[in-house]
DNA sequence: ATTATTGTTCGTAGTTTTGCGAACAACAAA
DNA sequence: TTTGTTGTTCGCAAAACTACGAACAATAAT
């Protein structure tokens, strides 16, 4: 079972998905993307966690390529991997592309 | 933080992602996607993994809204949840759009 | 040296996910 | 009534996830 036969990497696009699983990590990926980059303490301001839980979502996003992070120290710097950012764009849209035009289902 | 400042439901979209965030449940979505509709057994068929994870695996993209099924005793026909799934594919679409035209990152 | 700042990692606890076989439910056929 | 067919649900075990405070590491400032 070939995914959509389309150049669609199964196991990729479900570890993106994985990754974006997680309200946190939405608001993560948001917040990054409306920015050119920030620093660790920026986004835990953001959020009403605990930092250590903040630590292991950027983790998470990291090990799935959609973010990626440097130090500045003492700081953090984070930011959206671009490359792989626009890989997750371009497998979910010819994912949900293959329905288009299709019609009928069950039920209504 | 409101996600994107775009109309997109956080709790939404990460519902989505999670439903998707495993490869079988990808493939699930990408043979329904690829035909009208279809019985359980076709889907199972498909797949080398038991029929009671066949079975919570489309309970989950159900749950998730992505697929709906329905009984024809005495088989159960499934088929992609139409509306929904176009929600996903413009959620999908807006979120990634967000980062559409910015370019540094920190690192490369 | 001591103290402060910034994040990560560790250890823990509780919950959820994944996967399976077995049991079950609903119905049709013999 | 018994037997088959089709899927779901149950009960279980192992693994992964989520969240936290505390401890730690790296560095800069006093």
């Amino acid at each position: 079972m070939n995914c959509c036969e389309k150049n669609i990497d199964t196991e990729q696009l479900a570890r993106f998905a994985k990754a974006m699983g997680h309200p946190t990590r939405i608001e993560i990926l948001c917040y990054l993307a409306s920015l050119d980059s920030c620093f660790f303490g920026d986004i835990h301001n953001e959020l009403p966690i605990a930092k250590a839980t903040v630590s292991q979502h950027l983790k998470e996003l990291k090990d799935a390529g959609l973010i990626q992070g440097e130090i500045e120290t003492p700081k953090v710097r984070y930011c959206i991997n671009k490359e792989n950012w626009e890989k997750a764009q371009q497998y979910f849209n010819g994912f949900f592309e293959t329905k288009k035009e299709k019609v009928g289902c069950c039920a209504s």
